[in-house]
DNA sequence: CCAACGACGTAC
DNA sequence: GACGTACGTCGTTGGT
């Protein structure tokens, strides 16, 4: 086993170092220094570890040569305030700091050098000053040099730096002095001269008791001249190794950093990357958990939240899936660390105890006067529809509220937020019910651990409702949270539990007819290609294509650098004339239909309601918009004829109709709306083809005069507008020179200037802000905006507008969602919303009822707010969801 | 053997 | 480097 160390870091030394060395941000010093020490650290481990200081109390050097260090400039004015902050950093990273009045750390570190060495615990000096060699000791003492890293320094590497032995060089530095201390040494002698003298003689006294023998007039006149004062330089170079410290082991052993302080710290200096690898210090559940399994314990319970009127519940079931999920218990929590759990559907539970219970807790859900609280309600509200109770009264979300407050976040479960903003680490579900195959179902859970961990779920509910719910306010995002999301949940729920029916038997036909098309093109490629190969491997592809055809090849990817094979990049070869190119063209669009849609949907179709049930997801999206999985019902293919056939395996229930609409341009409405120009406002008002006319101003030509390609690049330049496009991507899309495309987009905020100055004032704002506030007030934070990078903060200014108008769109179809659930269940109507799809929703209804639904789904959209220009909702109705377009 | 990642492609 | 928001499939890679 190796020796134990002991690391002595030259504080100042360090300090000084990072100073110059970081640049362009705040407390730059301080960033450097806890760099260096967390390296230090990590790659050293040491066992023993102190920082020595120097101290502003004048030094024994200073009283016996007032000239001492008097060149020295004054420590620059921006350093001065990070040496404290630096001394509260080591003291969060528990290490010891060591001064010693009167003294300078370089005798702190010899001293506890020598002491350390003499206890057989090597010392290690952290300094990249080779004065500092002097203290070197074979193996006992070595030195470090943290910027090199790794490189220790002993004794056989000193001649490498000085030309002499070890024990010479407090003899060579006494002869050459120490200008930057402001010590002089012998004049006249240099390097040269100093290392031939001391190899010649062995040491200062020996030179000079041979004075006379020396050849060189100007070195013996030099050491002449210097006899007087060269005990005093001696004594200035010569680090002390006896001061009155003792090297103790408990002392300086390494401890584990103060991680709380650390955070506070890295927090207060805004240090964003390093915060985050601060190990928390989680707190584990220390509370007991009442089990509730009988009734006058419930009822003390029901009790106490109907006086309240709030309670923060959890349920657990079966099934992630909601429409498979039974229930087996709920939790509730009424305070921190007060909570409960209900067992309702453990294995050998009484059927009659069941039913009580769930009649007492269903009359409490369904209470109109008590709040509800859950994390991610939507689940629970689903399984509870499902089981026929309609829940009432007002529902709040933690998990809603952790999206609103960061939305680039992509963490909002639980435990993520438990520990993030609790700093506690919760009982996870794995711990209780096992993992991989073992894993078993929630009703096998015994009553004491299924107690412990669900009554927990409630309880850090609760504390996340307490702590979030003033970020919310503070942040202004009660408003979005009350009129926009909250009511929103119910409407999700319903929307995911009705499903939609898929017509499973086309879909099978649909995927035999593609099979045969896929063997076909197979086989052709691999005549073309003169072997067989992984059709679906862009590798593969890549080697065949650029290698042994010898096609040239038009751009690499991205990350790893190899051979492209995009659609853009077979299209170019397509369009040389290639035979292999076009046909993987359409190899591509068959697979990728029949994998990811023909034959993945029919699996998708549950086996209880014969319908799929996908989710709709409110909290991922930066923008506020949904998205859509198990299945991703947002993506269906409609632009190709084969992918759009899909569409009609969308089919309502026996009797029924599908009725869709569709927002007409909902984001460039917004984008004549917020920017006011009369150009553009004038087109929506007067119900215009936008492109057409967009097309008219931009060419110069009255809109009959529009051509097909005009309208197509006024689309484009259209679209582009609210992505930030530019003129490269331009130009690429349509086809034509760069500078054409610049010309396009010149003429358009030429013709549409205030288009231009909206784009410019949001920008701004986000600029100053930090983030950009959709119409409803959701936020997202803009961190790129703040970049130094220039292309980063290209992306912030794109994601700003993007976001202003994407993020909107998106609360006024939730808004329309909200408000045609409620008028729907104030009709006698019995239609079911089935798909949102960003501008578009999907329902279907009894036969009889399409037309009064129609007109019912258009009204409520179009009328969702009143704006400069109208919004126009265009209705469809057909006997599969192709056929509303 | 499986998880993470990259490339690609579908939608709005 | 150049256009925003998503999700699913497949192949590859790299660690267990």
């Amino acid at each position: 086993m190796t020796r134990q160390r002991f690391f002595i870091i030259d504080a100042f030394a360090h300090i000084f170092r990072a100073f110059y060395a970081v640049k362009n941000i705040d407390h730059n010093a301080v960033f450097g220094f806890t760099m260096m020490l967390r390296k230090l650290l990590a790659s050293e481990d040491p066992e023993f570890i102190a920082v020595a200081f120097d101290t502003s109390a004048p030094t024994f050097r200073k009283e016996l040569y007032p000239e001492y260090k008097a060149n020295r400039d004054a420590m620059p004015e921006s350093l001065v305030p990070q040496i404290p902050i630096i001394k509260e950093l080591i003291e969060a990273f528990n290490i010891p700091m060591v001064e010693a009045p009167g003294f300078e750390a370089d005798d702190i570190i010899g001293t506890l050098a020598k002491r350390a060495a003499e206890k057989n615990v090597q010392a290690v000096i952290v300094s990249g000053d080779k004065d500092m060699l002097q203290l070197v000791q074979g193996d006992d003492i070595v030195m470090f040099d943290s910027k090199k890293g790794v490189e220790y320094l002993g004794e056989s590497g000193i001649p490498d730096f000085f030309g002499c032995k070890p024990d010479q060089i407090i003899d060579l530095l006494t002869i050459w002095g120490d200008s930057s201390d402001n010590v002089p040494g012998v004049r006249g002698v240099g390097e040269k001269g100093a290392k031939k003298l001391l190899a010649e003689y062995g040491n200062l006294d020996e030179i000079y008791k041979n004075l006379d023998q020396i050849k060189q007039k100007r070195y013996r006149e030099g050491f002449a001249d210097a006899r007087d004062r060269i005990e005093l330089t001696r004594t200035l170079v010569t680090i002390r190794t006896d001061l009155e410290l003792a090297f103790d082991e408990d002392t300086y052993r390494r401890k584990e950093p103060q991680n709380d302080d650390l955070r506070a710290l890295y927090e207060r200096l805004n240090f964003k990357t390093l915060m985050e690898q601060v190990p928390i210090t989680l707190r584990r559940c220390e509370t007991e958990y009442e089990l509730l399994d009988n009734e006058e314990r419930l009822k003390a319970w029901l009790d106490e939240i109907k006086e309240k009127a709030f309670v923060v519940f959890d349920i657990e079931t079966t099934s992630l899936n909601p429409v498979d999920a039974q229930l087996v218990g709920m939790a509730l929590a009424l305070d921190a660390d007060k909570a409960a759990y209900v067992p309702l559907r453990h294995e050998g539970q009484d059927p009659a105890w069941t039913e009580r219970a769930e009649t007492m807790l269903k009359s409490m859900m369904t209470d109109q006067n008590v709040t509800k609280c859950a994390h991610n309600a939507k689940y629970d509200i689903s399984v509870l529809f499902n089981k026929g109770w309609e829940i009432l009264g007002r529902i709040e979300d933690t998990m809603l509220m952790s999206y609103l407050i960061n939305p680039n976040d992509s963490r909002h479960g639980m435990d993520d937020l438990a520990e993030q903003h609790l700093h506690y680490r919760t009982i996870h579900f794995e711990e209780v019910a096992g993992t991989g195959k073992d894993q078993v179902t929630f009703d096998k859970v015994p009553l004491d651990k299924a107690c412990q961990y669900a009554a927990e779920d409630a309880d850090i509910t609760f504390q996340l409702y307490d702590k979030l719910y003033p970020q919310l306010k503070d942040l202004e995002l009660v408003s979005v949270y009350n009129v926009v999301e909250r009511p929103l949940i119910p409407v999700l729920a319903r929307m995911e539990n009705a499903g939609v029916r898929v017509n499973s038997d086309y879909l099978t036909d649909m995927s035999a007819r593609m099979e045969d098309m896929i063997q076909g093109l197979e086989k052709e490629i691999y005549e073309l290609a003169g072997e067989e190969f992984n059709l679906k491997s862009t590798k593969q592809l890549g080697e065949i294509l650029f290698e042994k055809l010898g096609l040239s090849p038009v751009k690499k990817t991205t990350k790893t650098k190899s051979y492209s094979t995009d659609q853009s990049v077979l299209e170019a070869l397509a369009a040389k004339g290639h035979e292999v190119p076009a046909k993987m063209l359409d190899y591509r669009m068959v697979t990728k239909l029949k994998s990811t849609y023909v034959d993945a949907l029919p699996d998708m179709i549950n086996a209880t309601t014969g319908r799929v049930h996908s989710s709709f997801n409110q909290f991922v999206a930066a923008t506020g918009r949904l998205s859509s999985n198990n299945p991703n019902l947002q993506n269906i293919p409609i632009r190709t004829e084969m992918g759009r056939d899909i569409r009609a395996a969308f089919i309502p229930r026996e009797g029924w109709v599908m009725v869709a609409a569709d927002y007409s341009q909902i984001e460039l409405r917004l984008m004549a709306h917020f920017s006011k120009d009369e150009t553009l406002v004038g087109a929506f008002r007067q119900g215009e083809d936008i492109h057409r006319r967009t097309a008219g101003e931009i060419m110069g030509v009255v809109p009959d005069l529009v051509t097909d390609d005009m309208r197509r690049a006024a689309k484009s330049i259209n679209f582009g507008l609210i992505y930030g496009m530019g003129d490269f991507r331009l130009a690429q899309e349509l086809g034509i020179p760069r500078k054409k495309a610049r010309e396009y987009i010149e003429t358009y905020f030429e013709k549409m200037p205030k288009v231009l100055s909206f784009r410019d004032e949001v920008i701004a704002k986000a600029r100053e802000a930090g983030e950009v506030r959709t119409y409803f007030g959701r936020h997202r934070q803009l961190p790129e905006l703040q970049s130094r990078n220039k292309n980063m903060q290209n992306q912030g200014e794109r994601l700003a507008v993007n976001t202003l108008i994407q993020g909107t769109a998106a609360e006024i179809i939730k808004l329309a969602m909200i408000h045609l659930d409620e008028a729907l269940s104030q009709s006698d109507l019995h239609a079911s919303m089935l798909l949102q799809v960003h501008d578009e929703l999907v329902l279907e209804c009894p036969s009889e009822e399409a037309e009064r639904v129609g007109a019912l789904l258009q009204e409520t959209m179009e009328n969702v707010v009143h704006f400069e220009v109208p919004l126009v909702a265009e209705v469809h109705t057909g006997h599969n969801w192709k056929e509303t377009k």
